[in-house]
DNA sequence: CGACTTTGACCGGCGC
DNA sequence: GCGCCGGTCAAAGTCG
C-alpha cells in the first residue's frame, strides 16, 4: 500500500446513493468528513477501496439473502459495526492497492451475517497458484528440491487478474474475526507507516481461492480493515474449530448480519438487535452524529434515532447478482 | 501427527 | 537500473 491513493477515484455512495448515480469518480479531494472512528481511514490508504457501479442498469435487485451470497464472498465479520466496501470488477493493478472502480458503500450492522455462499462458480483460478515463479532459495544443483517448484505460471506481460474484492471495516477488538469460514495465515507484513502489521489469510477448503487481509487502522486501533477477494466455491464448513459460528448463524431472507458471537467479542456500538432484520446504508453524517452522541448501546431511546437509509438491496446494482450467478 | 502460525526470503510492479 | 513496497512462498515452529 502506498502513501497516496495514487490513481485512485473514489466515491461515496451514500452521498448521493438517492439517485444510484454510477459513481463516475469524484476526485479524491471531495471525500466527506468523517466520524470519529471512521477519520482515521481518511488518511488511511485502505480506506481508498472502491467499487464499481458502472452498471448501467440499476434496476432495483431482488432481495438478497446476504451481502455474502449477493456478492459471492465472505461473509463479513462479526462485529459490531461495519463498514463496508466493494469492488466488483477491478482493473488489474498492484494487489496492495484497493483501489479500482469508484463507489463506496458503508454499512453498518451488528455482527456475523447469514452464511450461505453461492456456487457462482467464479473464475477459478488463478492468480495465486500461478503467482509465483520463483526459485526456491537453495535450489541450484537440482537437488531434490527443484522438485518443489512448482511450475511456471503466467507469461510475462500478462497481467494478474484481480478476483472481486469486499473490504469491511469492522470496530472489534480482535483483528481475525470469526466469519464462518476456515483460513489458513500465510504472511504477515508491516504496514508502511503504521504499527500494525497486515496478515494475509488463504481459505482452507480444497481450491478455494479466496483470501482475506486483515488490518488494523493505525489512525483508530479498534477499527480492523478485513478485505476478501474471490469467492469462495464451497458452503461453509460445517464445524468449525473451537467455535459454532457456522451453526449459530441466523438466516432471514433480508438478514446480513445476526447476532454477535462471543468470539468475535464486538465492541457494542449500536443497539444490539437494530440491524438484525435490515442492513442498513447509512450517510457518513449519521454514522457520526451517533458516535458523538455516545449513546449507550442498550438505550431504547437510541434506536428510535436511529433513521431509516433503506435496505442494501436498494442500492446494490444488479451487475452484482449478474455477475456472481445469484439466485433469490 | 495434522493443522495452523511465524517469519525471513523472494518476486514483481511501480516510480524515480 | 535501482530501490521501495505489497504480496506470496515455504521451512520451521507451535499447538491440540
Amino acid at each position: 500500500m502506498s502513501d497516496e491513493p495514487k490513481d485512485l477515484f473514489y466515491h461515496y455512495l451514500f452521498q448521493d446513493n438517492q439517485h444510484l448515480e454510477s459513481g463516475t469518480g469524484s476526485s479524491y479531494n471531495e471525500k466527506p468528513s468523517y466520524n470519529n472512528y471512521s477519520q482515521g481511514f481518511d488518511d488511511d490508504p485502505s480506506n481508498y477501496i472502491m467499487s464499481s457501479f458502472n452498471d448501467q442498469s440499476l434496476e432495483r435487485p431482488v432481495v438478497y439473502n446476504s451481502m455474502a451470497s449477493a456478492f459471492g464472498l465472505s461473509r463479513p465479520p462479526s462485529s459490531s459495526q461495519v463498514f463496508a466496501s466493494v469492488e466488483s470488477n477491478p482493473k488489474p493493478r498492484e494487489v496492495g492497492d484497493l483501489g479500482g472502480g469508484s463507489g463506496d458503500v458503508i454499512v453498518t450492522a451488528n455482527s456475523s451475517i447469514s452464511s450461505s455462499s453461492t456456487e457462482a462458480g467464479a473464475e477459478e483460478d488463478s492468480d495465486h497458484k500461478s503467482s509465483k515463479d520463483r526459485q526456491p532459495k537453495e535450489l541450484e544443483d537440482g537437488g531434490e528440491s527443484s522438485k518443489k517448484v512448482p511450475s511456471k505460471a503466467k507469461k510475462k506481460g500478462e497481467k494478474k487478474q484481480r478476483e472481486p474484492r469486499f473490504a469491511f471495516m469492522t470496530k472489534s477488538e480482535v483483528d481475525h474475526l470469526e466469519d464462518g469460514y476456515r483460513w489458513r495465515k500465510y504472511g504477515q507484513k508491516a504496514v508502511k507507516n503504521s504499527p500494525y502489521p497486515r496478515s494475509y489469510y488463504r481459505c482452507t477448503t480444497q481450491k478455494c481461492t479466496v483470501k482475506k487481509r486483515v488490518e488494523r487502522s493505525y489512525q483508530d486501533p479498534t477499527v480492523v480493515i478485513t478485505t476478501y477477494e474471490g469467492q469462495h466455491n464451497h458452503p461453509i464448513p460445517a464445524t468449525l474449530r473451537g467455535s459454532s459460528t457456522a451453526a449459530a448463524a441466523i438466516f432471514s431472507p433480508y438478514c446480513m448480519f445476526t447476532q454477535p458471537t462471543a468470539a468475535a467479542r464486538p465492541v457494542p456500538t449500536f443497539p444490539q438487535h437494530y440491524f438484525a432484520t435490515h442492513a442498513q446504508i447509512m450517510p457518513a453524517q449519521t454514522m457520526n452524529s451517533q458516535h458523538h452522541e455516545q449513546n449507550p448501546p442498550n438505550n431504547p431511546h437510541h434506536d428510535h434515532q436511529l433513521p431509516d437509509y433503506g435496505l442494501l438491496q436498494d442500492i446494490i446494482p444488479s451487475m452484482f447478482l449478474k455477475q456472481y450467478n445469484y439466485e433469490p
